[in-house]
DNA sequence: GAAACAATGACACCCTGGTTGTCATGAACG
DNA sequence: CGTTCATGACAACCAGGGTGTCATTGTTTC
């Protein structure tokens, strides 16, 4: 491969990448009254539901990996997960590596609620599937995840 | 393929699914903050960027048109779209469809801010592209997009 | 053509997700 | 040890984005 056609071929992939950053805004505002509705039913609100579903998917973990994970401040993460606290969502446990910075643990409730919540958007997503391969799937987390990971080292370089 | 076969697949890609949509919010969350520092340079907000772009891909069109392809409110969309006229980055232009809408068009002024935005955006997107295929990419938009899709009728069904 | 209805623009108000800043404290490490 | 780094707590603030309302102008239907 040349270097002007390797340089064409990044081009137009830029361009396609570019696409699914176009895509990623409004589907994230859809999903995020989607979500909007259907937690409050359980009285989540958007950010607890984020590091509810974090902690189901991750099990316990401190404030601030949450923060890294989720793209969020640590300051914010904690304001959620005191939310939780308060509500019996969730609750602390020692953490043998840092003494200081606790290990944020789901309680029995917080699990059955946020297990209400994923389960209920799980029911929608089961409709939408439709004719979406596997395959496809696969790909499309796998370019997210590539993104994200490049966007982490934006301001690096 | 059987009956539980089906739904056992379907159950599976519900999941999968499940993984895009977490990966959308963080995605969103850092492309948002790069754009943000990104289009300061042109003096653009976000909410103008995003309009701006759409104008550029997708030629003049309404206010309410573009909130639905957005995903956003069309009182939000206007005020971004008078913000970017006061400024002269888009003029209005009647519309033979509807008399009392008119289109917005980006001016040449627009045209110019808006391209060096998206420029410079795809630059830090050819280098990101690595060993990603067209084909992995095509297949995430075609998921971001079904995604989308179905996120429309969420209220109606 | 008039009357009813739908869509647009304009403006005001509000909510909340999310950041930044600061400070004090406790950990890690030379 | 002293210093530096990470954490929690609290406050202030910003901005994206929605909703509600009103007047106006189209559009439609009888």
């Amino acid at each position: 491969m040349s270097e002007s056609e390797r340089s064409l071929a990044s081009e137009e992939l830029a361009d396609r990448l570019a696409e699914v950053f176009d895509l990623v805004g409004p589907l994230y505002r859809r999903a995020f009254r989607k979500v909007e509705q259907d937690a409050t039913i359980e009285g989540l609100s958007v950010g607890v539901r984020a590091v509810l579903t974090m902690l189901r998917d991750h099990g316990p973990m401190t404030v601030p990996q949450m923060g890294r994970a989720l793209a969020l401040s640590r300051q914010f993460v904690q304001r959620m997960i005191n939310d939780a606290a308060a509500r019996g969502l969730v609750e602390f446990v020692p953490n043998p590596a840092h003494k200081r910075s606790s290990l944020i643990r789901l309680t029995r409730e917080g699990r059955t609620a946020i297990t209400a919540v994923v389960d209920r958007e799980r029911a929608v997503l089961r409709q939408v599937g439709g004719d979406l391969s596997g395959a496809e799937v696969d790909a499309c987390i796998r370019v997210l995840s590539r993104l994200l990971r490049s966007l982490d080292n934006v301001e690096i370089e």
